[in-house]
RNA sequence: GGAGAAUUAGCUCAGUUGGGAGAGCGUCUGCCUUACAAGCAGAGGGUCACAGGUUCGAGCCCUGUAUUCUCCA
C-alpha cells in the first residue's frame, strides 16, 4: 500500500465496476421496505457546479446508507430541459455566428437545442460518475421525454376541465430579450438608480390651479407616457378634490385625458398625482379596469416603441426615455429631475429589465390548489421540512400566491395542448389534436419549465399509469433534497400538483440546504468569475475529500463557504484513515473472512475501551443520520477515528503486537480488523471510494462494501467502566507528557517516575496497565504506592486521586514549580468553592435530575482531591530548600 | 414595510430536548517514535453581540436593542 492516499488511484475504474455490477439498482426485494429519492433534475443548460455536488452528495449519503440497511432503494436520476435558460444559451451561441432563431425557424432551431442537450447531458453524465452518485441509470428521465409529455398534457387538460387552467388577457411580466411571459417568481427585484421626472400636464380647458395652468406629475418612466389614459388622485386628498373631472393634455402627443379619483393613489408619495398607463403597469391596469379606461399598448415585444409612440417609434425603451426627456426639457414641460434609487424587476434568466405587458396568456388558478396544499400540512400526510423553519416559507408563499402564468413564448418546451378553430376561433383543449386537424391551429406557445418539473416525483414513476410497478412501489418518495432557493419554484409546485393528481404528498421529507459561497462569503457567479469547478477540486483532492468537506462544513439550511484550506483538512483526514488502515492491514497475519470479535473474556482494557467507543459512535452516527444531521455524524466519526482509534488504540496495540503472547496478538488483530471494518462501513456513505478500496484490501466477505450491513448498536459492548479507567490512564500519560514538555525532557530521555495514589483501585489500574505506562511515558523505573516517599526536587502533575512525580534534580526550578502549584491551587480553590456552593443549594438538590446531582458530587470530590494533593505538594516544595 | 437567518477563540465554523464552552486552520514549544512530518506530543487563546426576563441552573428558552445577510412586498 502507498504511504499516502492517492485519490486518482483509488477512484480509477471503481464507479464503472459498481455500476456494471448493478449495485445502484433497487434490490427489488419485496420483503424489504422501499426507500426512494428522485434526483432534482439538473438543467441541461450547463455543467454541474459545486451546488450540484453538494445536493447530490447529500442524496447519495442517504441512499447508500439506506441500501446498506437493507431497504429496497431507488434513486431516480434525470435532467431538466430548462426552457428559457437553455433556449437563451443556444440563442447566444447562434448570435456569435450572426444567426437569430428567426433565421432558422422553429423546427431547425429546436433541433439545435436538442444537439445542445445531448452535448451537456453527456458532460453531466461524466460529472455524475466523478461524483460517485449511486443512481439507477435504467430509470433516467428527461423532462421533455414522451412519457413526461404525456403526464404534462394530462395535467393540463384535467386542470382545464376543472376550471383551474384558464386563458385571459392581463398584465404579466415580460422579458423583452427572450420575448416571453414570465411568472412572478422569475422576476428578481434589484435596487437601481433612476429618477423621478416631474412633468407638466397642462389643463385643456383654461383651468388654473394655485395660479398655474398645469399639474405636476412625477413619473419614473416617461417613455410610457404615450399610453397614459388618465391622471389619478386619491378621493380623500383635499388638495386635489376640485380637480377631479378636469382634463389635461399629455405633453408631446397632445392627447387629452381626464383626472380621476381612485383609492390606489397614495397622497404622500411623489406629488400625490399619478399618471395612469393601463397597458404598462399592473396597478394602473386595475385602476383602468375600475374606470373603464382604454388599454393602449405603446411597446413592441422587444420593448421598442410601436406606432403609438409617435416619432419615437422604433426606438428602444431606454433610448426613447433619453429622447423624450430631452424633448420635454426643450419644450418646457420638464419641471425637475430628482434622482432616486428604486426597486426594478429583472428577468431571472436574461437579466434584462422586465416590462409589465398586457397580453393573452394561460394561467393556473392557484387559490384552490394552494388551499389544498396548506390543508394537507395539518394531516398525517404533511411534508416534513428539514429544517423546520422552511415550512413557514412555504406556507406564507402559499397563502399569498397569485395565479401562475404558464405559457411561454418560447420554442423549447412542452407545446400547449390547445387548438384554436381557424374559422370560429373556438378553443379546444385535449390530449390529442382535434380529428379535423386541418381546421385548427395549435397554440404556438410552450409551458413554463416548472410546469413539467412539478410533476417530477410521479411522472418519472410512470404516472398517469397509476398501475405502473414503480408508481405503486416507490411513490410517494421518501426524501427530496434541494436548495432553499427553489422552495417556491419547485417544492411548492410539486406538493400541490401531487396532491391534486395523486392525492398524496410527493415526499415525506424535504431536506433543504443552502448555497455554496466563495472564501470571502460571496455568491459564486459568472460575472465575478469566482466560480469553482467541482471537477477541478476532485482532480486535486479526490471526490471523497470534497464530499467530506461538503457535509462536515455545513449545518442544515445554512450556506457554506468553500475554501482550499478546508479541502486540505478533508484530504488530511482521509490520509489519516488511509494510514490507519495501512497499519491494520499490514499487521493482520491470520485473520480471514468477515472480521469477528473474540470472546469478551479476551479483551484487555484498551480493547474494551475502543469497542465501547465504537459502539457509542455507531449509536450517535445512526441517530444523527436519521435526523439528517450529517455534520454531527461526521464530527462523531472524526473524533472516534482520529482521537480514540488512531491516537490511543492503535498506539496501544503496538505494545501487544510487539510484546504480547501469540494469543494476545491474534485477539488484537481480530479487534483491529473488526473496528476498522465497522468504521469503514460507517464512513462508506460519505466517502464511498476510499472505503471501498480499503475494505477490499482487508479480510471481508461479500462483493462490495456498498451492500455490506450498516453497523448497528450492540449494547453488550457498552462499558462505562472501561471508559472511566482508560480516562485515568490517559490523564496520567498526558500529565507526564506535559511535565516532559515543560522540563524539556523528550521521550528519548528516560526519567524516573513515581505515582502516589490515594486508594488501591487506582493503583490497581496503573499496575495492570504498566506496559502501556512504560510505552507512553518511558520511565527508567516506576514506583506506584499510597505511601511513597515524596521526592523533593521533582516536577509533578496533579490528577484526581493521584499525583505523579518526576524527580529531576538538575532541571527543576523550584520557584517556577512553586509558582505553578500556587496558580493551580488558586484555580482549584475556585472550582471547589463553585462546586460546594452548587451542592449547598437545596433547590438544586431538590430540582435537578438525580444523575446531574450525582455528577456534580463526583466533580466536587475530584476537585477536592486535586486541591488537597496540590496543597500537599506545595508544602513539600516549600520544605525543599 | 413583512418574514427569516446570523452574531461563540486571530480566521472559518460546530454546539439537537437548558446541567461546568469545542473542532479545523493559524500562533508558540519540542520531536524524522518502525501507519501517517499533509504527522506526533505539549501550550496559549473565548464577560458565547448588548440589555433585561424566566429558572436551582441560560451559548441554548422569552422580550427588547444593535450590526450583517437572505427572501418577500
Amino acid at each position: 500500500m502507498a504511504t499516502k492516499f492517492d485519490p486518482a488511484a483509488v477512484e480509477a475504474g471503481r464507479y464503472d465496476w459498481w455500476r456494471n455490477n448493478g449495485f445502484f439498482k433497487p434490490s427489488g426485494d419485496k420483503s424489504a421496505h422501499p426507500y426512494s429519492i428522485v434526483l432534482p433534475p439538473p438543467n441541461v443548460t450547463g455543467k454541474l457546479h459545486l451546488g450540484h455536488a453538494w445536493d447530490t452528495t447529500l442524496q447519495d449519503i442517504i441512499i447508500r446508507r439506506k441500501r446498506m440497511q437493507g431497504y429496497d432503494t431507488l434513486w431516480l436520476p434525470g435532467m431538466d430541459h430548462a426552457g428559457i435558460a437553455t433556449q437563451a444559451k443556444v440563442e447566444a451561441r447562434l448570435r456569435e455566428k450572426g444567426i437569430s432563431r428567426y433565421d432558422l425557424g422553429r423546427e431547425k432551431f429546436v433541433q439545435q437545442v436538442w444537439d445542445w442537450k445531448d452535448e451537456y447531458a453527456d458532460i453531466i453524465h461524466k460529472q455524475w460518475s466523478k461524483l460517485g452518485i449511486s443512481v439507477d441509470y435504467d430509470r433516467e428521465r428527461f423532462t421533455l421525454d414522451s412519457g413526461l409529455n404525456k403526464a404534462v398534457r394530462k395535467v393540463f387538460v384535467d386542470l382545464y376541465k376543472k376550471g383551474l387552467i384558464y386563458r385571459g388577457t392581463y398584465i404579466i411580466n415580460w422579458d423583452p430579450q427572450a420575448r416571453t411571459a414570465l411568472s412572478d417568481i422569475e422576476v428578481v427585484h434589484k435596487d437601481d438608480k433612476g429618477a423621478f421626472y416631474h412633468v407638466k400636464y397642462p389643463f385643456t380647458d383654461g383651468t388654473t390651479f394655485h395660479g398655474k395652468d398645469y399639474i405636476e406629475i412625477a413619473t419614473t418612466r416617461p417613455e410610457t407616457m404615450f399610453g397614459d389614459e388618465a391622471v389619478a388622485v386619491n378621493p380623500h386628498d383635499d388638495r386635489y378634490k376640485e380637480l377631479v373631472g378636469k382634463h389635461v393634455r399629455v405633453p408631446l402627443v397632445n392627447r387629452e385625458i381626464e383626472i380621476i379619483a381612485d383609492d390606489y393613489v397614495t397622497p404622500d408619495f411623489g406629488t400625490g398625482m399619478v399618471k395612469i398607463t393601463p397597458a404598462h403597469d399592473p396597478n394602473d391596469f386595475k385602476v383602468g379596469k375600475r374606470h373603464n379606461l382604454p388599454e393602449l399598448n405603446t411597446f413592441n415585444e422587444d420593448a421598442t416603441l410601436n406606432e403609438n409612440g409617435g416619432k419615437y417609434q422604433g426606438m428602444d425603451r431606454f433610448e426613447a426615455r433619453k429622447a423624450i426627456v430631452d424633448d420635454l426639457k426643450k419644450e418646457g414641460y420638464m419641471l425637475k429631475i430628482k434622482p432616486i434609487v428604486h426597486s426594478v424587476g429583472h428577468s431571472e434568466r436574461t437579466g434584462v429589465q422586465v416590462e409589465a405587458r398586457l397580453s393573452t396568456q394561460w394561467f393556473v388558478k392557484m387559490k384552490p390548489l394552494a388551499e389544498q396544499a396548506l390543508k394537507n400540512q395539518q394531516t398525517d400526510d404533511r411534508v416534513n421540512f428539514v429544517p423546520k423553519r422552511f415550512e413557514h416559507t412555504f406556507t406564507q408563499w402559499m397563502e399569498n400566491v397569485h395565479d401562475w402564468v404558464i405559457s411561454r413564448q418560447l420554442w423549447w418546451g412542452h407545446r400547449i395542448p390547445a387548438w384554436y378553430n381557424k374559422q370560429t376561433g373556438e378553443t379546444y383543449v385535449g390530449m390529442e389534436a382535434p380529428k379535423d386537424a386541418e381546421n385548427w391551429k395549435q397554440d404556438p406557445d410552450v409551458l413554463d419549465t416548472w410546469f413539467s418539473s412539478a410533476l417530477w416525483p410521479f411522472s418519472t414513476m410512470g404516472w398517469p399509469d397509476t398501475d405502473s410497478a414503480d408508481f405503486k412501489r416507490y411513490f410517494p418518495t421518501d426524501t427530496l433534497v434541494t436548495g432553499y432557493d427553489i422552495i417556491f419554484f419547485w417544492v411548492s409546485r410539486m406538493i400541490f400538483q401531487s396532491l391534486e393528481f395523486t392525492h398524496k404528498a410527493p415526499f415525506h421529507n424535504v431536506l433543504l440546504h443552502g448555497l455554496i459561497r466563495d472564501e470571502q462569503g460571496r455568491k459564486m457567479s459568472k460575472s465575478l468569475g469566482n466560480g469553482i469547478d467541482p471537477m477541478d477540486v476532485i482532480k486535486k483532492y479526490g471526490v471523497d475529500a470534497l464530499r467530506w468537506f461538503l457535509i462536515t462544513g455545513s449545518t442544515p439550511g445554512q450556506d457554506i463557504r468553500f475554501s482550499y484550506k478546508k479541502m486540505d483538512a478533508a484530504w488530511n483526514f482521509i490520509n489519516k484513515i488511509w494510514n490507519a488502515s495501512r497499519y491494520v492491514i499490514m499487521n493482520l497475519k491470520d485473520v480471514q473472512g468477515e472480521p469477528q470479535l473474540p470472546d469478551a473474556s479476551q479483551f484487555n482494557l484498551a480493547d474494551r475501551f475502543i469497542l465501547a467507543r465504537l459502539n457509542a459512535t455507531i449509536k450517535q452516527v445512526n441517530e444523527q443520520f436519521d435526523k439528517f444531521e450529517f455534520g454531527e455524524a461526521g464530527r462523531a466519526l472524526y473524533n472516534f477515528i482520529w482521537d480514540d482509534f488512531c491516537d490511543w488504540y492503535i498506539e496501544m496495540t503496538k505494545e501487544t503486537l510487539n510484546n504480547g503472547t501469540a494469543e494476545q496478538k491474534h485477539n488484537t488483530e481480530e479487534i483491529l480488523a473488526y473496528v476498522l471494518d465497522q468504521t469503514l462501513r460507517l464512513m462508506h456513505p460519505i466517502m464511498p471510494f476510499v472505503t471501498e478500496k480499503l475494505w477490499q484490501s482487508m479480510p471481508h466477505e461479500g462483493k462490495t462494501i456498498m451492500l455490506a450491513d450498516y453497523p448497528v448498536d450492540r449494547p453488550e459492548l457498552d462499558d462505562p467502566e472501561a471508559i472511566e479507567q482508560m480516562s485515568d490512564l490517559i490523564n496520567l500519560i498526558k500529565a507526564v507528557r506535559t511535565i516532559r514538555n515543560d522540563a524539556g525532557a523528550p521521550m528519548s530521555k528516560p526519567v524516573e517516575m513515581l505515582i502516589k495514589v490515594d486508594d488501591d483501585s487506582l493503583k490497581q489500574i496503573f499496575e495492570s496497565n504498566r506496559d502501556y505506562i512504560d510505552r507512553f511515558c518511558h520511565p527508567t523505573n516506576l514506583t506506584i504506592g499510597k505511601d511513597i516517599a515524596e521526592p523533593k526536587l521533582a516536577m509533578s502533575g496533579i490528577l484526581a486521586g493521584a499525583t505523579v512525580y518526576i524527580p529531576m534534580a538538575q532541571l527543576v526550578d523550584l520557584n517556577a514549580e512553586r509558582a505553578k502549584m500556587q496558580k493551580e491551587i488558586k484555580k482549584l480553590e475556585q472550582e471547589v468553592e463553585r462546586s460546594n456552593k452548587k451542592l449547598g443549594n437545596q433547590k438544586f438538590i431538590a430540582n435537578a435530575p438525580e444523575a446531574v446531582v450525582e455528577k456534580a458530587k463526583q466533580k466536587a470530590s475530584d476537585w477536592q482531591q486535586k486541591l488537597d494533593s496540590a496543597k500537599e505538594r506545595l508544602a513539600s516544595l516549600n520544605d525543599a530548600d
